[in-house]
DNA sequence: ACGTTATCTGAAGATCCGCGCAGATGAGGA
DNA sequence: TCCTCATCTGCGCGGATCTTCAGATAACGT
């Protein structure tokens, strides 16, 4: 891995160097970074992505459902339901032979929406 | 890529294939999906990810001081400002031989606070 | 109990991507 | 102008991941 010698870089003496001490102080370690990151990057694929937000839209649907209206074989999308339960992301209900996805918490929910603004899109809700 | 044939699947026919239709109508398309999936996929990824609370707890930080606050070393620093940068993730300025970086808008700072309540901690903001 | 439907699982292949090194570039200071 | 410092870029390797196919599993309806 990346060596990190404290040689006598940039970062001066002083009060940077201290600011610099308090920030490496409140970045998240290895653990909490490691959990923010597989959060963001299970989001981070267009499939997935769509896949959220319908889910957003409507609240709760099974796997055929979603796959008609993101256009994905059924199969695909199984696969990828997997994947976001397994990292708590989604929750699931079965109901008979079907099997209802809709999103875990509302955290998730903002999270989404905060993003959807960022791209300058208005919301629909 | 793969096939949805729209065969006479679970979708039903009455109310649960026009609910689905009106799903799939709000659902992003390819260009805005592709648009947030890039987003979320840039902040999935530990290293970014510890760049950018640093970032969000000093506000602004130049390439060593980064790397001095995350432990990487800079060239590594500077390769994932670029991609970030690009991105508009984040914004720079320079000032004399350093480039000062900061995140771009406050659409990010609040989708890492958002984040960081997920996964249990309490913000320090 | 049987066939069908809805969903899940396992594995293999192809692709993509980040990482670090080494050298180039730009900005100051003497 | 020459030298040093901070940052950037091009390249190649290793690793992780997504995708899809095909078969397994679970639930129903008859």
């Amino acid at each position: 891995m990346g060596r990190v010698l404290p040689l006598d870089g940039c970062v001066g003496g002083d009060s940077q160097s201290q600011r610099v001490a308090l920030v490496r102080a409140s970045v998240p370690d290895d653990a909490e970074a490691g959990m923010l990151a597989e959060l963001f990057r299970l989001l981070g694929d267009v499939r997935r992505t769509k896949i959220l937000y319908a889910l957003l839209e409507a609240g709760e649907l099974c796997v055929c459902d979603i796959s008609a209206a993101v256009q994905v074989p059924e199969a695909s999308v199984s696969q990828t339901m997997r994947l976001l339960r397994a990292s708590g992301v989604v929750g699931n209900r079965r109901e008979g032979r079907r099997v209802y996805y809709r999103l875990a918490d509302a955290h998730v929910r903002m999270l989404l929406d905060v993003c959807r603004e960022h791209t300058g899109h208005e919301g629909s809700r």
